[in-house]
DNA sequence: GTGAAAGCGCTAACAG
DNA sequence: CTGTTAGCGCTTTCAC
């Protein structure tokens, strides 16, 4: 400690941290920031936690780190933490609920000034209730909770137009004429993937194309998943019809998709038009470079920890981001 | 606190924590806890360090969670360090010696139990040196470190064998029959790049081939320092000689390059063979497969977690990470 | 303006 | 085995 080493004793504390109200003479002040790093001090975060009833983190949550959709949401929130002198955690969920309640629980457990949910939102009422539990008596505690992703209006939230991208993505398929979809999906323990299939649907319906039940593929949000949903889509396997358009839902899934036309010499776009949605990072240098639809990522992570952490308690904020149809290689106008 | 509620006070410590030695009747134990999560307790994770003198965290410094080198990278870390019971708190440094040191400060006052270094490692020999205070002050505090890229005997270190597999991947690009070598390596102030180089320069010299100065390139380690300095290899600007073989150091370099290449209308392998560093997970996926060297990404992160928490104090681990040249379609035998 | 003292929520010796 | 009693390192009233 500076006490020992300078004269002062916890005056040290009030030049140290600033937030005292309490003034200090500034050459007082000066020999104890002199000797302090001269001593190389550095407070005890968990000390100060504990006397002021308040960390310095924030918790982030999300399904995966190295997926890239949750990577750039991650760096952006990480920047924005950073940026208000606090330190991030962060979680990878693998897009469980049972093991994103024991993340929200641990986060709890830090005593995190704020928790920023990354791609929860399940379908599962009973985890829902679940989770907003532990969120509610995380928010007892004095705790704040963004959510990217529609949770509830009791939660700021960021909320991507997953609908209505959707919804322009398959216009835009549509114009270039396309009448014969099928839809990769993400699984339904998820609510994004349904969002987005109703925004699909909708264009659809207003263009008055069918879409058959057989045509909506289920799958993992990875590109393992959009690859054997391509491939089943692709193969042999009776059913046979081919579709002109392939939405996936999500760009992993569509990276997947894309290796699949390629081990079976399945021509994109010419064959079939494939389009992914989110935009990630390296859509663009793919072996197409894919269609999508763009999202904010980083701009949505740094909202969601702006919301959590500048909004007052008894308000709820709400950052609506935009999106935005890219046609890239991956599409075109149908050959049949 | 379970205190008021159950009927025992401090005892409940010891049932909740565990870590004492002492032993608490079965049917208190379960009363306790039956009470704490009636109750919703959580532990104040701040208090209980303060009282252990033990956080129950592990700092992760690294460039960039959104690129996909280090994402992977950290989703092995944070896997190993939740196993391990404890919540990792994640710095993005951007490869800037200055802004790493200020993240060791960070974490150090965060009294994390330990630190991984990923991707640090300057040439900047002062850089380096307040890093090493930093990391002294923060050892003795009790802390441990552990580098991913060698940063000097004295830290727990998991290598990737840069040298050895660039020298693989020239070795196999000289195979195929090239002679025509260029390099777009990393900054200088990055050491990892200056290894890497020295495994091309070592087996082209092996070979009895010349690398001009002109032909070594430096950039960012990103996907738009990569294309720019495939640009100018490209370019019209007086030099006019494109090499048959650009090795881009690092996976993101080489998309980048892939990219200019795409622009220009270079074709690839005809026209130049391309090849990167790192096996970056969408690295089979883009316009060309890219053929590269494998790194055990997530391994690696998971590894230097487990070097950081379960080495003793005065042994110091490593962990030599194997590599592995893949050779996908960027990369062909010379046609000129 | 600056020091003294109490206490944040928990753990860890100590007794009983 | 279980309760009592000190602190952990810091902030923060409250006097001086």
């Amino acid at each position: 400690m500076a006490r020992e080493a300078g004269v002062s004793l916890a005056t040290a504390s009030r030049v140290l941290n600033g937030s005292s109200i309490r003034k200090v003479s500034t050459a007082l002040a000066e020999h104890v920031r002199d000797t302090a790093d001269a001593l190389g001090y550095l407070p005890n975060a968990p000390a100060q936690a504990l006397a002021r009833a308040a960390t310095a983190t924030v918790g982030i949550l999300l399904h995966d780190v190295s997926d890239p959709y949750f990577a750039a949401l991650a760096r952006g929130a990480c920047d924005s933490v950073v940026a208000a002198g606090l330190m991030p955690l962060v979680v990878n969920t693998d897009g469980d609920p049972a093991t994103e309640l024991r993340g929200v629980r641990m986060l709890h457990a830090q005593r995190v000034q704020a928790i920023v949910l990354a791609g929860s939102g399940y379908t599962d009422a009973e985890a829902a209730v679940r989770l907003d539990v532990a969120l509610a008596e995380y928010r007892a505690d004095g705790g704040s909770v963004a959510a990217v992703t529609d949770h509830g209006p009791a939660y700021h939230t960021v909320r991507p137009a997953n609908r209505t991208g959707a919804a322009e993505l398959t216009r835009a398929l549509l114009a270039l004429g396309h009448r014969d979809f099928a839809v990769i999906t993400g699984p339904s323990r998820l609510r994004v993937p349904g969002e987005r299939l109703a925004g699909v649907r909708q264009a659809l319906a207003e263009a008055g194309v069918e879409l058959p039940e057989s045509a909506v593929l289920r799958s993992e949000f990875t590109r393992e998943g959009g690859r054997r949903a391509m491939a089943s889509l692709l193969g042999g396997d009776g059913g046979g019809r081919v579709p002109t358009a392939v939405l996936a839902l999500a760009d992993v899934c569509a990276v997947g998709a894309l290796a699949a036309c390629r081990e079976r010499g399945v021509r994109v776009p010419e064959d079939v038009s494939v389009a992914g949605f989110d935009d990630i990072p390296l859509a663009e240098d793919l072996s197409l470079p894919l269609s999508t639809v763009r999202i904010p990522l980083t701009l949505m992570g740094a909202e969601a920890v702006r919301l959590a952490l500048r909004t007052p308690a008894d308000t709820v904020g709400s950052f609506d981001a935009p999106v935005q149809v890219v046609l890239r290689s991956t599409t075109a106008a149908p050959r049949r």
